[in-house]
DNA sequence: CTTGTATTTGGATTTATATGGATTATTTTG
DNA sequence: CAAAATAATCCATATAAATCCAAATACAAG
């Protein structure tokens, strides 16, 4: 069932939260609602390289994974492939969520992300599942994206002072 | 049976471990549980050139060596072939993981590999089996994915600068 | 060929850890 | 202000890791 009646949104807002003493994130009800409707709480972890734990529902992996033809016949001779093959491998897991709505991190993804025991974090709405960053992350990666964003639009501006003739 | 309900991904993940003093090393219990149900425990070591050791299901390296064909016909005619052939031979070994998720890691591999007895290893997943490195060379491999990964967002972020009047 | 020794292999026991649930406190909402 | 819902804490159980030990095998010497 959807939660509270209210289905529009799929997996969007933020919420401030901490890993517990074992590794642990808990979702807030809304987004364990989502995924619960979802994928029954299935879900595939994937460390990203800007430095946050992606939570997807299992089929939304899957098609971001299709379109690799051929593993096994292609890893013997390609260091290339086998390169894409452990990048994806070792940086994503599947998992389930809990009953209680709270997720384990994998170990070997801790470090590499700032989401160590008792750290503060912070769980982001994507759209399509949601991201879990440490709040240091976090805000540097929204500096990023507003720094972005302002370039962008300074350029369209520019742009747009040029007489276009063909217009 | 699958582990805990959860089977989308095999081999995937990261499990740091150590070789015991009989240069065996044992596997996590869902790797484990992923050989028993793929190939009932019957897999393929192979050395490869960039340091790690791989550990396929045994029709996962048949599809792998497929891939070149008529070995009896080619061998006479092509030191290529022939050196492709060597290599495979020389450094894969069929081997069987335990009842206890242990496998032994063959001494002619050991030195090549830094796999020696009482070593810190990494056991990491590559969807199609898992690879054994020793930690000092996993890190190292580590940056090198990094390294690409960050170069290739920092280009798409650039070229999304660019304005484009097609769009 | 036989016996003694060393090595390796597999399994059992102990110790530590992680998981899920229950309880209590806090906050929110009507 | 009361009731419900959510968050935080704690604890019991289950699970996995590490260590240790015994059996089996291979090896060497006599």
């Amino acid at each position: 069932m959807d939660y509270n009646g209210v289905c529009m949104l799929s997996f969007c807002g933020q919420d401030n939260g901490t890993i517990d003493a074992n590794g642990r994130v808990k979702f807030s009800p809304r987004i364990f609602s989502d995924f619960k409707e979802k994928c029954d709480c299935e879900v595939v972890l994937h460390a990203l390289p800007e430095g946050a734990l992606a939570v997807y529902p299992e089929d939304i992996y899957s098609n971001m994974r299709r379109g690799e033809a051929k593993p096994a016949e292609s890893a013997g001779g390609s260091l290339v492939f086998r390169r894409n093959l452990r990048s994806f491998g070792a940086f994503s897991s599947s998992e389930r969520i809990s009953a209680q709505g709270r997720i384990t991190i994998p170990p070997a993804f801790r470090e590499r992300l700032g989401l160590v025991p008792n750290n503060e974090i912070v769980v982001v709405g994507v759209e399509i599942g949601v991201e879990i960053w440490s709040i240091e992350l976090w805000s540097e990666e929204l500096s990023k994206i507003d720094e972005h964003a302002i370039e962008k639009g300074e350029r369209e501006m520019a742009a747009d002072l040029v007489i276009n003739n063909g217009g």
